[in-house]
DNA sequence: TAATGTAATGCAACAATGTTGCAAAATATT
DNA sequence: AATATTTTGCAACATTGTTGCATTACATTA
C-alpha cells in the first residue's frame, strides 16, 4: 500500500513529501470523494491550508485525482482510474451524491449516455451527477 | 415586457421592488445563465451585494430561477419554465457550457436520459452538464 | 391618499474559501 | 556530503457568502 503511494508519486515525477504521501493515502483509504475541508480535518494541523490547496491542484494536473461537479456547487475530489494522466482526464463515469449520508461516489461502471445536442453544438465533456439515497 | 415582470412577481406573492424588477429583467433579457458577479456588474452600484444574494435566494425558493451545477463549481442561475413553482423544481433538462464564449445554456428540449444505478441506489435528482463549443 | 403594519434594503461585521509572494526547510541530484 | 531545485509555512490579501439590526420602501386599510 505504502509502496503504491510512492510509486504513484514517482510515476508522475513528483517528489516524495509528507503531505503528498498523507493526502494520497487519504484518497486511497476513502470510499467516496473528499472535499478540501475533509482533508483539513483528517490530517489535523499537520499541514498548512495552503499546502493542501497546492497538493490537490498538483494531483489534478497530474491526473491522479479529478474534481466532481456537485449539485450544491461545493468542490470535491476523487481518485482517477489509470486511464488518466497528465493533461488528459477520462472521467466519463456518473457521480452519485447521497442526500442522507453525504457520501459522493464514483460509479465507474455506469457511463454517461449520449444525448442529442442542437445543431452546431459539439461536446468535449459530459458530467452527470445523480442525487438520491444509497 | 415590464408587465410580465410585475405579473411574475405578483404571481409569486413578492412585493414589487426596484432590485427584484431589475434582476428579473436581467434574466429575461439574458440569453444564458447569470452568475452573482454578472448581476453585480450589470446593475452597477445600484444594489448592495447582500440584496442581490437575498433576491437570488428568494427567486430560487419561489421557483422563478434555478441554480446550475457547473463543471467549474461556480454558481449560476437561469430562468425556470412555467412548470416550476414554490418548492418544486422541474429542471430535468441538460445544461451546456461553451468553452469559448463562456455562455451557459439551458437546453430545454434535451432531457436527461435514464441510467442504471447499482442495486440499492435510488435517484431523486439528475444533473447533466455538457461542455464544448456552441 | 394619508396612516399604519409588514417586508425589503443597506450597512457593518463576520466567516469561509481560495490565492500570491517570499524566506525557510525539505527533497533530489551530483 | 555539497549543491541545486522544489516544496512548505507564514503572512497578507482577495473573493464569496452569511447574519443582525436600524432604516427605508412597499402594501394595506381606513
Amino acid at each position: 500500500m505504502l509502496y503504491s503511494i510512492i510509486e504513484t508519486l514517482k510515476k508522475n515525477q513528483l517528489s516524495i513529501t509528507d503531505s503528498r504521501k498523507k493526502i494520497l493515502e487519504l484518497f486511497i483509504r476513502s470510499k467516496g470523494a473528499l472535499a478540501h475541508a475533509d482533508i483539513e480535518n483528517e490530517s489535523g494541523t499537520e499541514f498548512d491550508r495552503v499546502t493542501i490547496y497546492r497538493t490537490l491542484q498538483t494531483f489534478v494536473e497530474k491526473g491522479i485525482i479529478h474534481t466532481i461537479p456537485t449539485a450544491d456547487n461545493s468542490v470535491r475530489y476523487a481518485l482517477c482510474k489509470d486511464a488518466c494522466g497528465e493533461g488528459h482526464h477520462h472521467d466519463d463515469h456518473v457521480h452519485f451524491m447521497c442526500d442522507d449520508c453525504g457520501t459522493t461516489y464514483c460509479l465507474d461502471q455506469v457511463t454517461v449516455p449520449k444525448v442529442n445536442l442542437p445543431t452546431g453544438f459539439t461536446a468535449t465533456q459530459m458530467d452527470l451527477v445523480v442525487s438520491g439515497k444509497c
